[in-house]
DNA sequence: GGAATATATTTGCATATACAAATAAAATGA
DNA sequence: TCATTTTATTTGTATATGCAAATATATTCC
């Protein structure tokens, strides 16, 4: 259905929910070719830039909770994805060889990820109101 | 955390979601003042201006699937703020005296919320913003 | 009229996420 | 130094949501 024929159409409270759910949808669809959801998926790729990252730092990246964080980590050390060493009070999260190997597909999907709704909107279209919800999500308090 | 300092900062999948969660925020405190959370507290109001009206029809306005709207009725109904009755494969939903006599607080809590983000983002600023992402929401497929 | 199909709703199950409390280590400061 | 506070992470629990299947009714078409 259209979002416009809803009664609270105007409201920012389901534009952006309605919004978020169709983008991860379409999100979904493209990494369910490497067997992962979004967050999965990003949190990897930062995993594979930047090894041993800690999850306090995952969790900036992500816009996640802590304990968001390490549920997700658990799921991709299930998977032999991810190691995580302890140190300390501090974790430190690392690739595996099967992550390593698997970082060209996961690019790729980011890629196609982008492109399909830049087609779906226009690149500029796109870029600018990207830039706009950034903007209000800043604005607004975490 | 600002979300421009995250590394994935431009994609359309971080923003959309960090906007919804944080404009959920934002609504859950809001409604935080009548004991529902704002998907309860919407479907009640939807429900009080169009007593017997269906699942289905919740389900398109709120755009959320059926089953989900299934569950926040039943939540209600537990609260005695709306009741169900059957007939035939339809269903009617309906404000119970309770919910009736709620009504005032939440359409006063509804516009606190309007209020609330338009003082941070601007009137109009957040106009053009809402409208553009429903345009996104729309031409992106259910 | 009865079989096949379509529609509306609910149920069972799975997932993502968050909050609050627990744990554990590090830093601070008297 | 050692008690207090701060920081990083994990665990227990709760919520919202969705998908797929089940159910039950209505519609269509032969």
């Amino acid at each position: 259905m259209k979002t416009s024929e809803s009664r609270y159409n105007q409201c920012i409270y389901f534009v952006s929910n309605a919004l978020a759910r169709k983008v991860e949808k379409l999100a979904i669809d493209v990494w369910k070719q490497v067997d992962l959801s979004p967050s999965h998926a990003y949190l990897l790729m930062i995993t594979l830039q930047e090894p041993g990252v800690q999850p306090g730092t995952l969790s900036d990246e992500l816009n996640l909770k802590p304990s968001t964080v390490t549920r997700l980590i658990e799921k991709l050390e299930e998977k032999k994805l991810v190691v995580r060493t302890n140190e300390g009070k501090t974790t430190n999260v690392y690739p595996t060889p099967k992550a390593k190997s698997l970082f060209p597909q996961l690019q790729q999907c980011s890629q196609a990820f982008c492109m399909e709704y830049e087609a779906v909107l226009g690149k500029e279209e796109s870029k600018r109101l990207v830039n706009g919800m950034k903007h209000i999500a800043d604005k607004l308090a975490d």
